[in-house]
DNA sequence: TTACAATTGAAAATGATTGTCAAGTTATCA
DNA sequence: TGATAACTTGACAATCATTTTCAATTGTAA
């Protein structure tokens, strides 16, 4: 459990960089919000028990664990960068309603292995997709 | 194939807009622009032919466009919006090489369907769907 | 033509994110 | 256990794409 701690701490030590409260209390916060948040967001829930952590340091601390593969970064609809934690996540795309914006993930191994054909078939190394469906959802289109 | 200009002018009209000599000259030159382009690319351009139009109408013009259903809103890696025209276009999505920024079309009704499918199974209404692939091209493969 | 609402261009404002920098911390190793 | 060098932090300024503002101009229905 304490492991994606210590994998932070091994990503930080194996690039130079150090371990600092703020990082940790950053990744705690992350670990223990709700997924899909954007910096500024993990930034107001900080804010009431450590109102002395800086808005960059959030951003830069998220910056450093999408690069060690802890979060992953998302981009929906706004303009604000996403985030959600890697952890024993499966590979997921997202339904996302115009409403009221409602996340749905959605797994589709048959969706994934035809855009690795896809990819294959232009000699393409894939590095990251991005998939995502917009529309409304039941209860939005009931209260209308 | 005046045939663009005359379903602007009607989608203008019928919303209560003015056909404007800039908003043609705009819609003229992103028709034959090449695709993706950015609101800044097609000021860039238009400069040179007609410097006195202002960069916000070129931006509040491609928003037109994109709201009559003329151009698609494309968000690739950058920033920027990119437009490109629906004219006679399939439904298609992008394969985008992260080392040239060469960008390919590709159409595949089988993931289309499927993508439909978990639309339904939520009784999601889909609006817009993004899909693209991000990777390195054969070419940029060859070149490191 | 007139009358009036829509549009324009220039410039300021916005909003998310990134850069700067002086002061504070961390890891290392003597 | 220090001393030291390198990294980090927080506050704030800067960026950059896009949007808004506003006074002057233009399109159009009658
Ligand atoms: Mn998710
Ligand atoms: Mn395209
Ligand atoms: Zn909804
Ligand atoms: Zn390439």
């Amino acid at each position: 459990m304490g492991s994606v701690r210590d994998s932070f701490r091994e990503y930080l030590s194996d690039h130079g960089l150090k371990t600092t409260r703020q990082r940790e209390i950053i990744l705690d916060e992350f670990l223990s919000s709700p997924s899909h948040l954007s910096a500024e967001e993990l930034y107001l829930r900080l804010r009431s028990n450590h109102p002395n952590i800086g808005y960059a340091t959030v951003y830069r601390t998220m910056k450093l664990l999408a690069d060690s593969g802890i979060a992953s970064e998302r981009h929906f609809g706004d303009r604000q960068t996403r985030y959600e934690p890697n952890i024993g996540e499966e590979h997921h795309y997202h339904l996302i309603c115009n409403g009221c914006g409602k996340i749905i993930e959605f797994e589709n191994g048959a969706i994934e292995q035809l855009l690795l054909d896809v990819a294959g078939e232009h000699q393409f190394t894939l590095s990251h997709q991005r998939l995502e469906l917009y529309g409304m959802c039941p209860d939005c289109k009931a209260r209308k």
